[in-house]
DNA sequence: GTCTATACTACGATAGAC
DNA sequence: GTCTATCGTAGTATAGAC
């Protein structure tokens, strides 16, 4: 279900923060008044939140397809989760409730345990679950810790777009970039865990 | 050169951004009168850019012992390298800064020049280096990207740490957290250099 | 339910005393 | 140089018309 006033809300959170969107600019967007705001979500906060649950829904429709720890070469699944969740970092789609997301995890609020339920965590679980099963190691802890890394690489990609754009010398990203991005990405995964692999 | 007001600048911009953060909290958390950001910056913005000319030079200074790309085996550089940045990341005095540098990446503004200048480019250009060093390969770029994926490694688990204190199950991070994050990074950057190496 | 009006608060900038 | 006092602007919330 598409929202105006919801996307309207993730993309002006998201850019600007919590204190940096106004609700007038954000009901403008949506074409809306913004006592109307007011009414249907109590007030800035209300539709932060909303907002919060807006971005879990979505990034969970997205990654679905991918989740489910089924049968398989645990390889493969890995791949597969990680090669979907760097595309949507890559993507625009992701632009503006990626950023609403970091700012939640250096300053969390009430909305965050909405993302990380919503969306997170199931992700987390799945990674660290085909880690385990792909090195034969059973520290849940430590498999955590691996997939943490294997996100960040993903990560850096849409938290440091302005350093990685100077690092590659380009304005955007072309397709090539895109490429080179998820090769070496599915090469370090492959390297890491062949090297953590027992016996 | 320690500044009360550039330090709550930092802090304040880092924590609320650029239009979160009020000059006159800034004042007040510096033991100061507002008017007196507009005397010795010219306002709010000028102060924004004095702070991330600040976080630059302590980065800067930071970082500068395991810099410079002398002789030695580029393997040890890299490590050396990413475990200085690694320990960084984790420790508290980072926290403000590193707030301060994902919002500029995230929305660039002439701050991001200063800290790009000041800082980053330094490392990054090392960090490459040593890839290309380690791994006998010459495509700058590539190794660029490389180079971004052990940065990114380290970023997460400042960039998201809320999400790795719930996959940890900790309230805050553990010395032996630390030794366990120090070590799967260092494993994580042998496996892909050495999977990476040319025979 | 959604709008227009308005009340109230907090912000950044500036002028002028010291 | 640093302060206090004040101005204009923009924010959220609310009351009341439709």
């Amino acid at each position: 279900m598409s929202d105006a006033l919801l996307d309207a809300a993730v993309s002006q959170f998201g850019d600007l923060g919590l204190a940096g969107a106004s609700t007038r600019a954000i009901a403008a967007a949506a074409g809306i008044a913004m006592s109307t705001i007011t009414y249907r979500y109590g007030g800035k906060d209300g539709l932060y939140l909303a907002a919060a649950d807006y971005i879990a829904r979505t990034i969970g429709e997205r990654m679905q397809p991918a989740l489910p720890a089924r049968a398989g070469d645990p390889l493969d699944r890995i791949l597969g989760l990680v090669r979907g969740f760097t595309a949507l970092m890559l993507s625009e789609e992701s632009r503006p409730w990626a950023r609403f997301i970091i700012r939640e995890q250096m300053q969390p609020t009430a909305a965050f345990d909405r993302l990380w339920d919503g969306a997170m965590r199931e992700v987390l679980d799945s990674l660290a679950t085909g880690v385990m099963a792909a090195t034969g190691r059973t520290d849940v802890k430590a498999a955590r810790l691996t997939a943490m890394t294997f996100l960040g690489q993903v990560l850096v990609f849409r938290a440091a777009r302005a350093a990685v754009m100077r690092a590659l010398e380009r304005e955007e990203l072309e397709p090539d970039d895109v490429a080179a991005i998820h090769g070496r990405i599915e090469a370090n995964i492959r390297a890491i865990l062949n090297a953590e692999a027992v016996q």
